[in-house]
DNA sequence: CGAGCGCTTGAGTTCCCTCAATGGTAGTGG
DNA sequence: CCACTACCATTGAGGGAACTCAAGCGCTCG
């Protein structure tokens, strides 16, 4: 992961009409946005975009990043390298997520930022953000929420990779990056694309590759997944759901900022 | 862990003077507050106090908190737990350190809260918790930065438990204790409390009782820690941080926004 | 077509778990 | 004051989950 090869796009990126798409369809999981809360997001993800190629790194621990980056596109991760080379990941980050809202609070950052598939981010900055939250109250309410449930994902993972046996963890993974990517529209009935290779899934729930084989085709042949390519199946959501413990009331995705929706039609 | 036996008492706890007195400790190590901030915060914090006996909940998973708890002393925990039993301890909360910012943006608690010791706790209305932050900017910021901390540190959890030996697990949650609890003027040169059983140890690091005894053998026969009663002697803290990879650096302690300072004497 | 990467499989090992029993200490009540 | 209980820490023995090492297979790509 070297970090060089970064296109600078400024304007429109792709011919995608709105570049907060997901971003836009994520809040809406917790409040109604209004028309113009939208398109001040899309302004603030217009300014600036930046492409990066698959398996290279964002952001470096240690860096001082100066804007916030938003996902317009592909896969992300956090991750942390101990000194002897081992690796884990922390967190997922999917289109419509926030990378470093840090920014102009936490000076350094405690971990680095890399990529899975190629990604398209906007670069916000922190003033734009600053004068988007304190101009929309509901857009600054929502953003805080994006937060919180990110938090609240990092809780689970950590019951997930302290309590669950090799079996639950994963199917527990696949569950949620599944629920997440169907709540932005990105899986075709019980389809979604996963762009991980099995050592990232292995760094991620702290098991080693050969045993994330093993596991996955344990999930196989109880009839639960499909996984070819990079393209994931989950023939049975609800039993997978309960063989692995899942219950996705962490993801908040119950709209749970209605008593703020904008009222319009 | 039954909720009930908890007296109600409003106005001030105790002989101490101040009762904010380690939120603010925590807050500067991030920004120098002015008088005026640090009256605010002790005014908010004055209005409802609790006190809760150790091994009970203070907020139970599906709870609807409607205001924000402090802990003012004494030691509690998030935890988690699974269908069968399963309990992971999710992250301690020391004095200073507050409950459920979650309020008024997340509906439901995904997690239930306990404390260990006997705790003490102000309630803070989401509506005080309001005027606070709109009427000291300094204030928001740092509470802020509390609450990214508090990620942080989660995230350091989750590299934790998942690429660590329970050699290096232990350790590192000890160091993390330690330097928290210093940070706060809780320690005794290389002496803390650490009020936990090695049941909850194991469920903090994902290991089993038995197992977490044998470390802490280890631990001790390497010269590094005593451990007796409640009492935690870490001997040589350099050392023991190099064994396990230690770095406080997620911790956030050095003043980061020091460029927010109040200018008083 | 060789190189590189990712997936898969086998064999042997190790770390950590479970079960079970013991001892110490504090709290309770007769 | 002492039995009685409860909880916590400790130890031993045996088992199993997950790891490491190593090799082979099938892609894709320059």
């Amino acid at each position: 992961m070297c970090p060089q090869n970064v296109h600078i796009v400024t304007g429109s990126v792709g011919s995608r009409g709105t570049l907060a798409e997901f971003l836009i369809r994520k809040l809406e999981h917790f409040t109604s946005l209004s028309l113009e809360d939208k398109q001040a997001l899309e302004l603030a993800a217009r300014q600036r975009t930046k492409r990066i190629r698959s398996r290279d790194d964002i952001i470096h621990e240690g860096d001082v990043p100066q804007s916030i980056n938003l996902v317009l596109d592909g896969w992300a991760c956090r991750y942390k390298t101990l000194e002897d080379g081992r690796r884990q990941i922390i967190a997922y980050l999917l289109p419509g997520d926030l990378c470093d809202l840090h920014v102009s609070v936490l000076r350094e950052m405690d971990h680095s930022i890399g990529t899975i598939t190629a990604v398209t981010v906007a670069e916000i900055s922190g003033e734009s953000m600053r004068t988007l939250t304190a101009g929309h109250a509901r857009l600054a309410q929502a953003l805080c929420w994006e937060s919180l449930v990110a938090a609240a994902i990092q809780r689970e993972w950590t019951v997930n990779i302290g309590q669950r046996t090799a079996f639950e963890r994963l199917g527990h993974l696949l569950c949620e990056l599944f629920v997440r990517l169907r709540s932005l529209g990105l899986t075709n009935g019980p389809t979604c694309e996963l762009p991980l290779t099995q050592a990232e899934i292995a760094d991620t729930i702290g098991l080693s590759v050969v045993h994330v084989n093993r596991t996955l085709q344990e999930l196989r042949s109880a009839g639960l997944i499909s996984l070819r390519g990079r393209e994931l199946t989950i023939h049975k959501l609800e039993g997978l759901q309960r063989a692995v413990q899942f219950n996705a009331n962490y993801l908040h995705l119950d709209r749970e900022g209605r008593h703020l929706d904008a009222n319009e039609p």
